[in-house]
DNA sequence: ATTTGATTTAACTAAACGGTCAAAATTAGA
DNA sequence: TCTAATTTTGACCGTTTAGTTAAATCAAAT
């Protein structure tokens, strides 16, 4: 016999919206059975503990991740177009969940012994491989020679932050919420132009 | 009679610590007292709760940050030495406070009506005149036409989110504690150039 | 229909937490 | 030195929290 899989997706998915919006430590077992309408006892009888529960769903959303970028290193199109897909991917992956950047930097920025062995994008992301690809078109004279690390930086940052900080972004730059899907479809061109703009620009 | 300057410090300074640390909800009053040096009951004889004492050095940290990074903009300089002056005073700055960002974008987030009226960056940072140079800028043919938005967003992300995602780039792109340093302070070129390479990049 | 195992519930526990209180200690002015 | 206000403390309180338990319900197989 099975445990209900209804419940127990009920449960992971509730769980991962209340840790989202509160954190750990601000997130409460009896909100989660709540927002699942299950019993708290259920909770625990599906997910002996709170810090069980927590890297359940930390697990699945790192795990989800990585394959939604994975795809654009690997294939043969102009570097441009690369930055492009990841941005477009990344930013898209993010409509369904806008919190999650700024939940995952923070919960492992606050415990980082917790996470150990979950988060290494190098499964997905070979860094020599894409140094090779910038060393390649800097001797073809395309670009300018660029360290790989703020390379990476560089598109993260101009991709992430914007997720991160969304609502201090909103509030100072006066977005509104039904100008932001906008502004995040604007940068999907705004970022590649940045990057490619810096690695362009040989004088 | 003045309540001992010495203590209110010592408390200001722990809470700071520890708020930044664990954030608002992981964060404990006995923690902050032992690591001040005081009793429990001392703790709420200065500051009535634990909101109040979070109110307390959350105001005093956003009011530092809006003036250390104030002077770039009405000087009479190049745009480019402009942001290497934003650049450079931002990440001086949280060379003490390395949590500082993403203690402050993580803690709005999660509760936003806690901060109403707090943050804005208006008062230091003049759209206005942001775009009006910008504007001017391009007029003489020096840069392409941008939109002032993507602009402060892009400076802001380029710059902040290393800071913000430390362990994690730490982790990822292998740099040691020691290296981190050096990290930090090719990003003072880095930046500048990115957007400036950006800006120019006029086919 | 009965049995067996999985699922769900209400009621409970122990510990941790923010906060209070009354008394003790300290400080500063008369 | 005495007094009065401020500062500091240990002991305490009520609530909230994660987690437990034992009984009840349900579902499927015999």
């Amino acid at each position: 016999m099975v445990k209900s899989k209804n419940t127990e997706e009920k449960i992971l998915d509730s769980a991962r919206e209340i840790f989202m919006m509160k954190g750990f430590e601000g997130a409460r077992m009896q909100e989660i059975a709540d927002h699942a309408g299950i019993n708290k006892a259920l909770l625990h009888y599906y997910f002996r503990s709170k810090e069980k529960l927590f890297a359940s769903i930390f697990n699945k959303i790192l795990s989800q991740i990585g394959p939604a970028m994975l795809t654009f290193i690997n294939e043969e199109i102009p570097l441009e177009v690369k930055i492009w897909k990841f941005v477009d991917s990344y930013l898209e992956l993010m409509k369904k969940f806008p919190r999650m950047p700024l939940f995952i930097i923070n919960e492992i920025s606050i415990n980082p012994e917790r996470i150990i062995g979950h988060l290494n994008f190098s499964d997905f992301l070979d860094l020599r491989k894409l140094e090779k690809i910038l060393h390649d078109e800097h001797g073809k004279g395309r670009i300018i020679a660029v360290d790989v690390k703020h390379f990476i930086v560089n598109i993260i940052g101009l991709t992430v932050f914007p997720l991160a900080a969304k609502i201090i972004i909103q509030r100072n730059l006066q977005i509104q919420n039904d100008e932001w899907h906008q502004f995040i479809e604007e940068r999907k061109k705004v970022i590649p132009e940045t990057i490619m703009g810096w690695l362009k620009n040989m004088d």
